[in-house]
Parts: C-alpha cells; sequence; structure tokens
RNA sequence: GGAAGGGUCGCCUAGUGGUCGAUGGCGCACGCUUGGAAAGCGUGUAAGCUGUAAAAGGCUUCGAGGGUUCGAAUCCCUCUCCUUCCGCCA
C-alpha cells in the first residue's frame, strides 16, 4: 500500500497516477473517508482519555455511573467507525503504487516499449506445428484425462516433459544460485493478509485466485506471495541486505475472465511449477537488484537458447504494487499472430520493483546503520515460469524429422537425452 | 484427531481486577571511570496512530478476536501458535 500521509499530501499526483494506470481508485472517495476517520478516533480517544483517568482512582458512586455512560457511548462510536474503517481500507488497498519517470504513458497495454531483441526467430523450411500439435505427437501432455480428473485448463505432463520439468526446475535453481540467491521450496498455501498485503486482492471480484473453503487460506498465484511474506513483521539490520532468494512453488490461478485471449494449450493454465526469484533490498539499491533480476533472467533464456525480447510495461500494463516492470517475451512459432499468421512473442518472465509498496503492507523494515528504521524494498522476477519455457523450448526447437531437440543446459538434468523423438 | 501445559517490551523474566505500558536481569546505546580495555557506577532502551512550527499531550497494542466490568496483562468464551505425551500417517 501507498504511504496515507504521502497520499493526503500529494493528492492531484496520486490522482494522475490512478488515472495513467487505468485505476478505479477514488482518491476523493478516500481521503474524505480517511478525514471522516480521524474525526471519529479524535472524539472516541477524547472518550477513552476521560475513562482512563478515572479507571486509575478509585471512582465514587456518581462518577460510576458517569462512566457507564461514557463506556457505552465508546461502545457506540466503535461500532460506527468499523464500517468507516473497512471502506477506507479496501479503498486504501486499491490505490496502485506510484510510477517510475521512466516508463511509458500510455493508455493502451500493446504500448509497452520493447528494450530489445535476444536472438533471431528460426525460418522453418517446413511447417512448424504449435506445441500441443508436438505434445501430442510425442506423447508429452494429457489433456483430456486431465479434464477428467481435475477440469479444463488442467494438464497432465508425459514422458519427457515430465523430466524437463524438474531440468528446468535444476538449470534455473543453479543460475540463479550462482549469483548468490538462496535457494527455498515454499508453501502453495499463504494467509489472506499476507495476500492482501502484498497487494493480491484475494476476495475480490475479479480474482484470479483460489480461496480454500471454511479457512483464511489462499493457493498461492506465484512464490512471490511466500517469499514476500518470508519476512513480514520483521526489522532486517542494513547490514544482511540484500536478501536474495530463489523459490520453487505450484501456482494456482482461476484465470477467470480470460477465455478470449490466447489460451491454447499449457499457455494459460490453473496449475503451473515456477522458479522465482525475490530480493530485499534498501531503496538506493532496488533499481540496480531489479536489473539485476532482469539480466539473470536474459541469461536463463539465452542459454536455453530461445529467441526473446525484454518489454518495459506501460502504465495500462503495470500491476497495482508495481512502480516498474520488465517482461521477457519468447518467440512463439505455434502462436497465431495479429495478421493470421503463426508466430508471435508472449511473456515467460516478469520481473517487478514494488518498491516500499509491499514492504509497507507487511510491515518489514529495516534498521539503517544510524539507527533509524524505515521500509525497505521488494522486488520480484521470475526465473522460469515452467509450463511457458516448455511451449517456448518446444516450438522453437522442432525439426524437419518431427523430433524436438533438447536444450544443451538441460540434458545433464535428463539423463543426457538431446532429443525428443517416437 | 485426543490430553496437558504455555504465548508479557531484542532475549529471559515479574505480574490473578484499579497510578501496569507494564518488574527485574541479559543484551544494546551513551556518559563516568581507565594509558587502553574489562569490571563497576549512572542514564537511556517497543511500536503504531493522533497532535504540534517543534514540543507537550492524547489514544491503541501484554498471541488474535469477542465477552464480563465504571475499570482487564490479570476473570470468561472462541480461535491461533509453541512445547510434551498419545493416536495416525508421506
Amino acid at each position: 500500500m501507498l504511504d496515507i500521509k504521502f497520499i493526503r499530501e500529494n493528492a492531484e499526483l496520486v490522482r494522475q497516477n490512478a488515472k495513467d494506470r487505468l485505476s478505479k481508485a477514488d482518491i476523493d472517495r478516500l481521503l474524505e473517508l480517511d478525514k471522516k476517520r480521524r474525526e471519529m478516533e479524535a472524539e472516541l480517544d477524547n472518550l477513552r482519555a476521560k475513562r482512563n483517568a478515572v479507571s486509575k482512582t478509585k471512582p465514587t458512586p456518581e462518577l460510576i455511573k458517569e462512566m457507564k455512560e461514557v463506556g457505552e457511548r465508546i461502545k457506540a462510536l466503535e461500532e460506527e467507525i468499523i464500517p468507516v474503517n473497512e471502506e477506507f481500507r479496501s479503498l486504501w488497498l486499491a490505490v496502485p503504487n506510484m510510477t517510475h519517470p521512466e516508463v511509458l504513458v500510455s493508455e493502451n497495454e500493446d504500448d509497452n516499449p520493447v528494450l530489445e531483441t535476444v536472438g533471431k526467430p528460426a525460418n522453418f523450411d517446413f511447417a512448424p506445428l504449435d506445441h500441443v500439435e508436438l505434445a501430442e505427437k510425442h506423447d508429452l501432455i494429457d489433456f483430456d484425462r486431465a479434464t477428467r480428473v481435475s477440469g479444463a485448463k488442467f494438464y497432465y505432463l508425459k514422458n519427457e516433459l515430465a523430466l524437463m520439468e524438474f531440468a528446468l526446475i535444476q538449470y534455473a535453481l543453479s543460475i540463479a544460485t550462482k549469483h548468490g540467491f538462496i535457494p527455498f521450496s515454499t508453501p502453495d498455501l499463504a494467509k489472506r493478509e499476507v495476500l492482501e498485503g502484498l497487494g493480491f486482492n484475494p476476495r475480490g471480484e475479479s480474482t484470479q485466485i483460489y480461496n480454500v473453503e471454511d479457512s483464511d487460506l489462499s493457493l498461492i498465484g506465484t512464490a512471490e506471495i511466500t517469499m514476500g511474506g518470508y519476512h513480514m513483521g520483521e526489522v532486517l539490520d542494513e547490514e544482511e541486505l540484500p536478501k536474495k532468494y530463489v523459490a520453487v512453488s505450484h501456482c494456482f490461478r482461476t484465470e477467470a475472465g480470460s477465455y478470449s485471449k490466447f489460451s491454447k494449450g499449457i499457455f494459460r493454465v490453473h496449475q503451473f511449477t515456477k522458479i522465482e526469484m525475490f530480493q530485499y533490498t534498501t531503496p538506493e539499491t532496488s533499481e540496480a537488484a531489479h536489473r539485476e533480476m532482469l539480466e539473470i533472467e536474459k541469461e536463463i533464456f539465452k542459454g536455453l537458447e530461445i529467441p526473446f525480447r525484454v518489454i518495459d510495461h506501460c502504465t495500462a500494463d503495470l500491476g497495482g504494487p508495481a512502480v516498474r516492470t520488465f517482461d521477457l517475451e519468447a518467440w512463439m512459432p505455434g502462436k497465431p499472430n495479429k495478421e493470421g499468421g503463426m508466430g508471435d512473442w508472449a511473456e515467460i518472465t516478469s520481473t517487478s520493483n514494488t518498491t516500499d509498496y509491499q514492504s509497507r503492507g507487511l510491515n518489514i523494515k529495516y534498521k539503517k546503520k544510524d539507527g533509524e528504521k524505515a521500509f525497505l524494498h521488494m522486488l520480484n522476477g521470475t526465473a522460469v515460469a515452467v509450463s511457458r519455457a516448455m511451449i517456448a523450448i518446444l516450438e522453437n526447437n522442432q525439426e524437419k524429422d518431427g523430433s524436438i531437440t533438447i536444450p544443451k543446459v538441460l540434458r545433464s538434468y535428463m539423463g543426457d537425452l538431446k532429443k525428443i523423438k517416437k
């Protein structure tokens, strides 16, 4: 969440920023409720002060009678303030983070600037198949039985692809740990307060999040949740920053309302495995940390020899907590493009700097060398989203003879297998 | 899942209805002392909100939520977490 004092003092900036980001956050109503809330709080404080003063003495019967009335007024006010606070909080949570000054302001989410392109899409001298066709040909994914067992948009990975999941995990971990990230395997469920503190909205209208019945738990949509919650409520020493973590988890997404988007095969699914980087840094170093994670993502996909490009989210495409987000988009030969042909870029990683937006939400501070405490910065970045990486590998590495070449960097994790072929 | 015990200020701990936001110790910070250090002595040592030019002041928080009461760290209820034992199990 954004600092409420900052919102009060910079209402116009915050309002414009929300508008740039196509956010429906109602700043005026928020400030109105903020004022109301503080007025009620002040009145409550006065009544409580009165009661506390008397409580420090042995009161006379008259005073006891008077305090009984004061107590009733306190109780009534406490009831009245609840809905005000609730509405205030939900509006507050909806206010997006401020935006990095270099980010393009645009209302069109297709405007994301391309920063660079690495590798070249292959020119096939045959008609390439998409990953669903390739998977069928080599018996790599079972959609039909997954649908029977779990429903649409679930899948079983089989044979070489089941092995490749673990190869990708090992490969991603090896790169990240080489850069000083500490490896983790995390819970796949987390409490509502963690999701909310990080800026996810588990019970909202268009939520992407599965909730567990009769509990306050949700299935995580990303290990960002469990790794962001890892230090909740803590004060870290400046000396121990940055904290660099890389975590393996399953990710669950309802994908509500995403039917119209490209969703063939395992591109958009309810469950996938992801290796996620996460950093806790000082405010001074968060931008460099953000760039570092982007470089690691690039290193990972260069290693896999997948053509990709880097995009810088414009304001229309930024999620609430982020001041800036870079994505890697891989070339996917089997993805239909806007011109009606085949082959297009598609998101495979995403790295965001949330500055102090999430740390404020989860109350995570750091103690500076001079002893002062402040909110630290939190950043996340995909190392590998297994399902999407697999699409890119299958589609880019298909050969004329119908086989699929396994990326060199994965082979040692797959019994030195070089090709998938019948 | 069952039984018992327990969650107090960074750590340990005192506190069973009224000057308790909370005792004492450790740790930490500063000062005195010292050639320097240790020991010793002294002082300080939670966070959030509100408020102010800055203060002062006020409010909240003793695992969480609710209840009893004029008044709750203290009594009652629910939940949660930890420890031990039993059961079950990857």
